[in-house]
DNA sequence: GGCTCATGTAAAAGCCGTTCACATGAGCTG
DNA sequence: CAGCTCATGTGAACGGCTTTTACATGAGCC
């Protein structure tokens, strides 16, 4: 019965070599599994073959293992964001909406990352790496923000970047949050999330003077707002999703 | 030592009368205080002056009490949403804005339920009373979306309801999750929650085609979109909150 | 008055987080 | 290579939580 520890043991010996790593991608997977809520500092050691004192010696606690890898989801987020603005190329209007786009993609691809970052209930002020990561990732918002601002057409009052900065993380993080996660992405919508969240912030553009085009068909002189890559996993608009609510009505 | 049990009982006799209620209250409260996911079964039978098995003749286990008490939460919150909205009183805009502001104070004031209902990790799908309920609440969004969509000026294409509801709901979610509870309310910000909210869904309008004015000074034909007492709490914008960014920048 | 059944209790099993004394062996030092 | 040291892992134990089971109580009804 318990001849399975003995393996292991023999296997890789009394000391493991490299736990830590082991029990962050362990813990990685539980997360996946059952939520942050539900993972389990025992079942993250039985997992990696050690005993469930053994995480100890390399984490304060539970919480501290929780935070690693909100730290480690906030750096590959930030990461994923700069890739996705890629410094506002082709033209700033489609990079931005490839950074709204990747807000979404983490949250579908990532769900233990992004449980661990945004519904753990971690007390991120406390942790002042934790909230630098974070603020890290919110920058990258914030400087493609500045970046459209500066775009505003002449006539228009220019908005505060920052408060664009902030519009859009809401808008992306509700949509995340609401449609794109868990059970709630089950619900009956009448578009994908990802559409959902594009024809948001492309009114709210519009809204700020930038000149988006209202359907499909109708364009500008900025090229069309929507790399060809960013259709797949889309069910509906069959005519494209480069306008603010595409074909719906 | 426990003498304190026994006075309990003689307080109450064998038979506590409103077991239900008084756990529920209890969980309220325990919740506010340590988070959906810190609270806990036990402590709740304690508060009541119960064995830790009592609850078990109420509840079948502690998530159909969460579950409970996310119900109770999202009927509240029908009620306070519907309330806020007045259908539509004293006209559209105002009305609707006043739905967003709801939303946010229901964030603030009731935390316990906000809690319950939108960070528990509780499985909505597999309640279908507790789906019901959510569904009931976002109906009032959707129905003041439905008032507001018809009211498109002439000349610009009518936007789906259903798009504009899911818009409203993913920013104001976004707002409050974000910026409105726990510590992340205490980010720095430039602005309020409030007024954060209240620029992006009126800038989100003018994306639609509704006349909102740029600047608080001008004005169109409808009134002023903001009551008087919803400047409450607002430590900024002396020059009043009407605009899409009121005296910023 | 006596019955019944909803409601509460005590005890126990099984899990988890956490701590502590102790075991192991990797790597340095001479 | 011998021996020492210290990081790393183990086992046992404590208290707390959830949930189940057998038993106790007494409110309401005939």
């Amino acid at each position: 019965m318990s001849w399975r520890k003995e393996q292991r043991r023999a296997e890789r010996g009394y000391h493991h070599g490299n736990l830590k790593e082991a029990l962050l991608q362990a813990a990685l997977g539980l997360i996946a599994e059952k939520g942050a809520a539900g993972f389990t500092f025992a079942d993250a050691a039985r997992m990696a073959g050690v005993s469930p004192a053994a995480p100890y010696r390399h984490f304060r606690d539970r919480d501290e293992l929780l935070s690693s890898i909100a730290q480690r989801g906030f750096e590959q987020f930030e990461a994923r964001l700069t890739a996705a603005w890629d410094d506002g190329r082709p033209d700033t209007v489609t990079a931005f909406e490839r950074v709204g786009k990747a807000y979404l993609a983490f949250a579908r691809e990532e769900p233990a990352f992004y449980s661990a970052m945004f519904e753990s209930g971690l007390p991120v002020d406390a942790n002042p790496a934790l909230m630098a990561a974070g603020e890290r990732a919110f920058g990258v918002i914030r400087a493609a923000a500045e970046r459209l601002a500066a775009l505003t057409p002449p006539g228009t009052p220019r908005p505060p970047a920052m408060m664009m900065a902030l519009h859009i993380w809401s808008m992306s993080h509700g949509v995340a949050s609401l449609f794109s996660r868990g059970d709630a992405a089950r619900r009956k919508l009448p578009m994908s999330p990802d559409e959902l969240l594009e024809a948001e912030v492309l009114i709210y553009l519009r809204g700020l003077g930038f000149p988006i085009e209202r359907r499909p068909t109708t364009k500008t002189a900025e090229p069309p707002p929507v790399p060809p890559e960013a259709s797949s996993g889309s069910a509906s608009s069959p005519g494209g999703t480069s306008g603010p609510w595409g074909k719906l009505k």
